[in-house]
DNA sequence: TATAATTAGGACTAAAGTAGTACTAATTAT
DNA sequence: ATAATTAGTACTACTTTAGTCCTAATTATA
């Protein structure tokens, strides 16, 4: 199926891990420890997350990071395309396509409708979802008590 | 964001052309005269498309190509894991979680939620949604007559 | 039966992307 | 001044992907 990266994953967590210290500073080797990714790692990935704007920064002797917003403002669209840019699910998806190929420019069409679908969907989840469900079970079919799975099939009045 | 191969993306085209000849047999040259994808690309993705039980074949003379099913039964979904194999968005949301991370696996459980999610709406668009869209115009907001987009955002009452 | 057309399967190479690391500069509390 | 900490960038090793090619199996037809 669809994949993001290692980075991205790596990055939900640590600001699953940021959520649980919403209010204070907390620098990236506490970071690293408390995750278990090592270092440069989340030292990569917290550069990253500035540069989006997802968490402020202070340097110097009791430096660290923070979240800019509420957890519940931050949506998982938002986490991926930090990491991620703001590809599309193809090539021809994304804004300007310059393919020389008609028939697979038409196609480029519907992948946008079904990159546009699933990006709604992922604007709906946000990290506070996620760090909710990081302790709690889930009841089946329900993502931290919001319902996002789409309806059942409609009737086929397309055919 | 999300991201599918493109080779994937090749095949949703291959597929699409299939659609306009759906009853009987179309060789890999000739699809690949149709599409403008070079012969031995579409060669590889007709093949990966006999694996996965999506097109029949017959060899030899006159030999070719041909949907088993009808476009409307063939999901979005089943053409991703074709290509892509049923991997999930990260590692830990498939089957089997191996890694060491405590953390990690938590927010796993998360992503295995959303990636359901997209599953799900995926298994809901079919090739014949793409094959008429290759030509019509769209609705702003819905893809082959049929509403995709999830509902709006429903009220917190998850806070 | 020989031949040509066609798919099946696998192996290979080159290019691109990703992960992870390392180094230097800037900032700030003590 | 010093030590702790982030900012930015560059680099290397690894993995994945795209694209090509070769050989075997199958089949219509002359």
């Amino acid at each position: 199926m669809l994949r993001i990266s290692k980075l991205t994953d790596y990055g939900t967590v640590v600001l699953a891990q940021m959520v649980s210290n919403e209010n204070s500073l907390t620098s990236a080797s506490e970071l690293s420890n408390l995750t278990d990714i090592n270092f440069p790692t989340v030292s990569k990935i917290l550069k990253i997350l500035y540069k989006a704007k997802i968490v402020e920064s202070v340097r110097g002797v009791n430096g660290g990071y923070k979240l800019i917003r509420n957890a519940d403002e931050i949506s998982v669209a938002r986490i991926i395309d930090a990491f991620e840019g703001p590809i599309s699910i193809t090539d021809c998806s994304s804004d300007k396509c310059k393919c020389k190929v008609e028939s697979h420019c038409n196609i480029g069409l519907a992948w946008q409708h079904i990159n546009q679908s699933i990006r709604s969907l992922l604007e709906k989840i946000t990290l506070s979802d996620i760090h909710k469900n990081k302790k709690e079970s889930f009841a089946s079919g329900y993502f931290a008590g919001m319902p996002i799975h789409v309806e059942p099939k409609p009737s086929k009045h397309y055919e």
